[in-house]
DNA sequence: GAATATGGACAACCAGGTTGTCTACTAGGG
DNA sequence: CCCTAGTAGACAACCTGGTTGTCCATATTC
């Protein structure tokens, strides 16, 4: 059996590929990942370019040219922070937040089909231990999310 | 719950950083995990430059970077495809044989832990569970093995 | 109020891929 | 047997998505 990081870096790719094609196929601007799960953040939290750097695991400045480009695209915008003049809450717009539902029925197809694929408590199973495992590693502060290559 | 791609990303990068961290603890230089790749490939079949890009996932260029490198630091060597004259292999030196052995025995140390962190039998339906799923969605020709972030 | 730390912008750089092209060789029909 | 199409590998140009380094303005701490 395959050592457990290719089976992950394998499973990671397996079920990209698919979202982007599914994507594409739609019709729909495939963003890159890293764009997806920016959407994801804010939609639990207000953050600011240095926190969104934090969450994946890249450089403020790394997350300051995806920020641009989501905000050029119309995805996100910027507004002041409230107490700290230097701050920046990035926020999404309605365009970002239907582009995140809709990934989101995606990644949830596919989830499904993965259920299918492996019995809903095999996945159930996998996701509770990893999760443990991230716990147990990190305790609560996240490691990055960008999978180094 | 986090969505099944990001607990993947997640802990293929929390694997990966302690692998790396230990690695440079003992002294050992750390290779980038595509040269690992190459060298539990090497192990398992002979291969051209080209069925290393294949199975890494990337183009064969790419792949003859990677294997410059590694020949350049002594870890493989290219010896003449025994009938195609255009060919070559590319072959594990007893250096690398010995990063990779070590290597091995350094992963093996960290799904041990892994294992006593969530159980011995949750990390089996892990493994079993990603592997029938990349067997269902890909059959038998592989995806690649790079993460593509 | 002085020293230190932090958010964000800007610039230079770099690593690790990609595409494109070329040559030598291989393989598969007419 | 030759002609055509395909492939391994080398080389070069380029691109993307990160990094480090620096700066300013503002916050925080003592």
């Amino acid at each position: 059996m395959e050592p457990v990081p290719m089976l992950l870096a394998m499973t990671y790719r397996a079920m990209g590929d698919q979202f982007h094609d599914r994507l594409r196929q739609i019709g729909l601007e495939p963003l890159r990942p890293a764009h997806g799960y920016v959407f994801r953040f804010l939609k639990e939290k207000r953050a600011t370019t240095v926190d969104i750097g934090q969450h994946l695991g890249v450089t403020k400045q790394a997350a300051a040219k995806i920020v641009n480009e989501l905000d050029e695209w119309g995805y996100v915008l910027r507004e002041p922070h409230p107490t700290d003049k230097r701050a920046q809450y990035v926020t999404l717009t309605t365009k970002g937040r239907d582009y995140l539902k809709f990934a989101d029925n995606l990644w949830s197809d596919l989830e499904h089909e993965m259920a299918e694929a492996i019995g809903e408590t095999t996945l159930d199973t996998i996701k509770t231990g990893l999760a443990e495992y991230l716990q147990h590693v990190h305790g609560d502060d996240q490691p990055g999310l960008r999978p180094v290559w």
